[in-house]
DNA sequence: ATGGCAGGAAGCTCCTGA
């Protein structure tokens, strides 16, 4: 089973890239965030007519998830259950015995501000959550764009951004409390190129500099990491014309 | 010196993203 997260920045820009990339890749689920769509607009029949389910949770302008998969989707939920949130982050879905959850986190603006603060508590709801969700799937996976760079090696210049916003301790703290529950960064479990990232400015030519942070993870309960073979950052898809300012993170795992 | 680029909604400029 290949697993994959992507960023798209505007379903609408992206779809041509998207069906394009699902018909190369050929993932058996992807969870896509900042679809910037509202439901109803959602390009459902297209994905379809590429070989996929798909379950979507949009709002115009900001936000949005969506989940891709060439199996049947069970167990639909979206959002946090029990936070009152009117923005559309999380999706939940059960496929194959595989409980998936597809999350945008909150940017955070900058730290201090009240976007940050919302950002936490944010975190704090969805660690709450996923430890519940772990306990009725052993078989978790949790996939997005966390907006978290976990440590320095995930920092194109550590120096530079140290404190900041998508770097600060209480965000990384807020990471590792994720991993306490029983969750692996499936990507750090292998060798990796140097200057791997999943996100990068579309200003001062971040990218063709190599001016990244890797903020896009896909996490893996222990009943899963065991049976992930790789993972990895598809940096090309950052290289296109148009593109999304984040690339996909692919994981494949022994498993149907 | 907080710029720079991209997308969306509104409307001929702004907010947000990370």
């Amino acid at each position: 089973m290949k697993l994959a997260t992507w960023n798209v920045n505007s379903l609408k820009v992206r779809l041509p890239q998207l069906l394009e990339w699902l018909g190369r890749e050929q993932p058996d689920v992807v969870c896509l965030q900042e679809t910037k769509m509202e439901d109803a607009v959602f390009p459902a029949a297209e994905i379809r007519a590429a070989g996929y389910e798909v379950v979507f949770s949009g709002q115009r302008t900001y936000n949005g998830v969506a989940v891709l998969s060439t199996a049947p989707l069970e167990e639909v939920t979206a959002g946090i259950p029990g936070f009152a949130d009117e923005q559309k982050r999380v999706l939940a879905v059960t496929r194959n015995g595989v409980r998936v959850v597809c999350a945008y986190v909150p940017n955070g603006q900058s730290v201090g501000s009240d976007k940050y603060e919302y950002k936490l508590r944010w975190l704090a709801a969805f660690r709450h959550w996923l430890g519940s969700e772990l306990a009725y799937h052993p078989r978790l996976a949790v996939l997005g764009d966390y907006n978290i760079a976990p440590a320095d090696a995930d920092v194109h210049d550590p120096k530079a951004w140290e404190g900041q916003v998508l770097v600060s301790d209480a965000e990384r703290e807020a990471f590792r409390g994720l991993l306490a529950l029983g969750l692996k960064d499936s990507f750090r479990q292998f060798d990796q190129p140097p200057a791997a990232f999943t996100w990068w400015d579309y200003r001062m030519n971040a990218f063709r500099r190599k001016m990244g942070l890797r903020i896009d993870h896909i996490l893996l309960s222990d009943a899963l990491s065991p049976l992930c073979q790789s993972c990895r950052v598809d940096t090309p898809m950052r290289a296109l014309e148009r593109p999304s300012d984040h690339a996909p993170v692919v994981a494949e795992l022994a498993l149907d």
